[in-house]
DNA sequence: CTTGACTCTGTACTATAGTACGGAGTTTAT
DNA sequence: ATAAACTCCGTACTATAGTACAGAGTCAAG
């Protein structure tokens, strides 16, 4: 096993080396202590933080949010339990915006299968009832 | 009825002028036609489809995606199926990622309540696994 | 028929999230 | 022991998604 410094840290969280410093800099994660000898080595838990802050994104929430977010995984109760909450309902309304869309692929897919050609796709109004989601991205 | 300037529009759809000239600049909505007298006049499906991007930048989806997204709204079997099939793909990842999420925000939130005090909220290992979604961005 | 609010066009600026790069130091493979 | 590959640090550049603003035109209410 070769020592985790930050290239193969990198890879191994599929980003790229100046993505984990800008990380660093902006403290979503730690930089690991500058040994007396040698490089900066990078713990497992760093690697499990970059994966999840790049889901986190793709699922629509921003690096503010995304701290929120991590705030809770070692927060404890009395700080973090309202924000539980507040998180929850918002990912909650994801979900049912992708299920709502995910429902008209389906049967837009299957109507291509049958054949009964040309249908269309009502993707727009999967989406039309009043939202909660639409980006804040302050994280609060 | 006040005519639907690009003012009106604005507001109604929750976005300021500046976003709506922006999306019209880079193809992701139509400019209306300029009357003979008078300003633009904007009409009701621009106002949903301008929500509807709002929603799937919550969503995660760029808006390079979304502009594909927008094409299964009246493209035709032939053409979208094998994308409709690509996007439902992400979508139910994301909602597989986001479900996880919620149930360890549920857990949390649960052992809050019951005051087994200090409580982690283990949310960085609900989304361990392999992805798929982690941003492409570029809509394909 | 003028004043205040709005539109139109174009250009410039901003925030977020990275990327790239130069130059110096360190490590490792040969 | 030296070259190739890597780290470190700082600064500068980029892409995406808007925002802001100046200056001219248009509209509608008093």
């Amino acid at each position: 096993m070769k020592p985790r410094t930050i290239g193969v840290a990198a890879r191994e969280a599929g980003v790229n080396i100046e993505t984990i410093r800008y990380y660093q800099r902006i403290g979503l994660i730690e930089e690991p202590p500058k040994p007396d000898a040698g490089f900066r080595l990078y713990p497992e838990s760093t690697i499990e933080r970059i994966r999840f802050i790049q889901r986190a994104k793709a699922l629509g929430f921003s690096l503010n949010e995304t701290t929120r977010l991590l705030e809770l995984e070692d927060g404890r109760c009395e700080q973090t339990r309202e924000l539980a909450e507040s998180k929850l309902a918002v990912i909650n309304t994801k979900i049912e915006d992708l299920s709502n869309m995910a429902a008209v692929l389906t049967e837009h897919i299957k109507c291509c299968q049958s054949n009964t050609d040309n249908q269309a796709c009502p993707l727009i109004s999967s989406l039309s009832s009043e939202s909660l989601v639409v980006d804040d991205s302050s994280g609060n």
